[in-house]
DNA sequence: ATGTCGATTCCCT
DNA sequence: GGGAATCGACATA
């Protein structure tokens, strides 16, 4: 028994959208490079399921989203305006499902994280405090995410070469948490649909009208 | 070849 | 709370 323990993350709790972003909730992100180790507890997630107009499987495997429709576990990253966010590719193979990670809480090598913000962001604020990491674009800089990591396995989190190791790690079993719900942000389509969940209270969820 | 449109972020009022 | 920045994906021709 050593202290720290960390379990990986069960692909079985990636069967379906809806209750694999409410199970990533409270796991771990872990960034591992040559230099140092980033590690952070995802807080807020969103479903986009089969046949849901706001996803980007909706009408098919194209180019940008054919890794939507591979197997559950796989990074599904994409550019958006100027920068690029993380999904976990969810459910059964071929149906295109994911789960987009919107916000992550810094647990270890913040300053790393400050580093890779800095670099990164367009304004010329070094960013602070909860806004290093409570949106999806942020989370992604602070993490040094990039499109190499398309399509890798987020479960077994195998290192891809001189970039390192981007893996998920099961939530702790004493991280009690009250998951709150509501509405997407940004998107035009299904916009009623309650497929965005957080954890309740935490600082670093993206700020909107109506959370707690 | 050209036009439209974001699963965003930042800065300003 | 509003608007600009900014660029690749995708549709249309």
């Amino acid at each position: 028994m050593t202290r720290n323990a960390s379990a990986p993350f069960d692909r079985d709790d990636l069967a379906d959208p809806a209750s694999a972003a409410r199970a990533l909730l409270g796991a771990h992100l872990v960034r591992i490079s040559n230099r140092n180790v980033r590690k952070a507890r995802i807080v807020e997630t969103e479903a986009y399921w089969e046949e849901d107009p706001a996803s980007h499987s909706f009408g098919g495997v194209t180019a940008r989203t054919r890794i939507m429709f591979g197997p559950p576990g796989s990074a599904y990253v994409y550019r958006i305006h100027r920068v690029l966010c993380l999904n976990v590719v969810v459910g059964p193979e071929g149906r295109g499902e994911a789960v987009l990670l919107r916000a992550i809480e810094p647990i270890a090598g913040i300053a790393e994280m400050e580093v890779a913000r800095a670099s990164q962001t367009v304004g010329a604020r070094e960013p602070r405090g909860v806004a290093l990491t409570n949106g999806p674009g942020k989370l992604c800089q602070a993490l040094d995410v990039t499109m190499d990591w398309y399509g890798t396995d987020l479960i077994e989190g195998r290192s891809l070469g001189q970039n390192g190791r981007l893996v998920l790690e099961a939530r702790p079993p004493a991280d009690f948490i009250r998951v709150g719900r509501s509405p997407r942000i940004g998107v035009s389509k299904a916009k009623e649909e309650m497929m965005r969940f957080y954890i309740k209270g935490n600082p670093w969820v993206s700020p909107r009208k109506g959370d707690e």
